[in-house]
DNA sequence: ATGAAATATTCTGCATACAGCATGCAGTGC
DNA sequence: GCACTGCATGCTGTATGCAGAATATTTCAT
């Protein structure tokens, strides 16, 4: 009469037995595509032909028409009626746009974590920074990068909000097309460097004016950095 | 070669020729669909069955599958992998997290329509106060909210950041379908009506701060009626 | 040769068809 | 009587088929 079929707690501490993820095809189309928007391999303006990219892809038109409906709600493509999809182009102002909100939900997220988020979740991003640190002086743009985004995504996660999270990770996503252009020089890099230094040290001290301010300028300062490149 | 058809240039300046609003069937089903969540037609937690209704509704599964994605990437219904979509249920914290970036984002606008709005479009909102005021005098509660929500779009707008306003449209929109629910006591109508009087008030003088003050302040207040509904 | 109408082709949009997975139920063994 | 296995059913996920619109091409008139 022991039970102990079909629960997590078999023999030798299945822990790993993992809910086995299992992925649609049109979401892997959505995450795919997306891809290619922000790499470039679909030029914005540039129209989707749904066969030629579905045979291209290997797959039929029908979960990659439901992939596009998903990016066109998220802003990446625009629907066209009986004329397809199209990849949507941002102009320097719809950029700007785009930033400005960013920055103020940033600004948001740092009051939020200040108040709600724990000692772990502040050392976690005090280890991203400094791993970002080291990426840095060993001139790995790549990674810098990558831990760059990482760090903001991570302190917009201890707002603990959802909507904020997704809003945010949206909004990051469509200036990841831009940004990856975006180059700056080294005296420039170095001043962004020190602005996300601020910004940890605000916030393990907690100073929501000093973090908000910080994260503010930050992104003000990435628009000057970039938006002749745009 | 010069192609001068199909192009709204026609002759006598036929400004109503109507570009003749095609409108997909998938986007239709958007709109009816995120009704029916609004409105309660479709219950919260409950899966939606493509197949009934697809037929209830006159058709066919697949462009009600591409509207379900759309409004997946929207966040009023959920995708689960192989047992379809089921109508996101929001829990009072997940209220208050949207309310919190609602009001964040009102708070930006009305900075900025501080800065770029234009006279008129002062006026227009105005306008539209008074008309709500006369609908708060007669007791017309629903044409009221109707007015109060077209204010709130207005200002947003007035921003002119798309971004920004698609955003807030979205947030609103989700909000609909709790803050229907919340009815306040005439006290605390009258403390609302006096908040958006302050608001216009703000906004005529171009007074950034105060605006955003009164509009962060509203919101705020809008979270103590509702939250009890919850 | 040029421009416009007519035609052909291609692509989107919707419907239908089919395959695989999930769930509920009956049957079987203990 | 209880639990598990295997089957049946229904639904989702994907592919294909077909009609209409949009675009490219050809043809014809000037």
């Amino acid at each position: 009469m022991v039970r102990m079929n079909s629960v997590n707690v078999g023999a030798g501490d299945v822990s790993s037995v993992a809910p086995l993820q299992r992925t649609a095809l049109h979401d892997t189309l959505v995450n795919h595509l997306r891809d290619m928007i922000i790499e470039g391999n679909l030029a914005p303006g540039s129209r989707i032909h749904e066969g030629q990219l579905g045979e291209q892809l290997g797959v039929s038109r029908t979960p990659l028409r439901e992939a596009i409906k998903y990016l066109a709600s998220e802003g990446l493509v625009e629907l066209v009626p009986s004329r397809g999809a199209v990849v949507k182009r941002f102009s320097p102002k719809d950029v700007e746009d785009m930033l400005t909100v960013l920055q103020s939900m940033e600004e948001l997220a740092g009051r939020l974590a200040c108040e709600v988020g724990s000692a772990e979740e502040i050392a976690h991003v005090r280890a991203l920074h400094d791993e970002m640190l080291d990426k840095y002086r060993s001139g790995d743009r790549l990674n810098y990068y990558k831990l760059n985004q990482a760090i903001h995504t991570a302190i917009v996660q201890m707002a603990h909000n959802a909507t904020l999270s997704n809003m945010h990770t949206t909004l990051q996503t469509r200036l990841k097309r831009i940004r990856f252009v975006g180059h700056e020089g080294p005296e420039k890099w170095a001043a962004a460097v020190a602005e996300h230094e601020e910004m940890i040290v605000a916030l393990e001290q907690r100073n929501k004016p000093a973090l908000s301010e910080a994260l503010g300028r930050h992104l003000k300062n990435a628009w000057e950095r970039v938006k002749d490149g745009v």
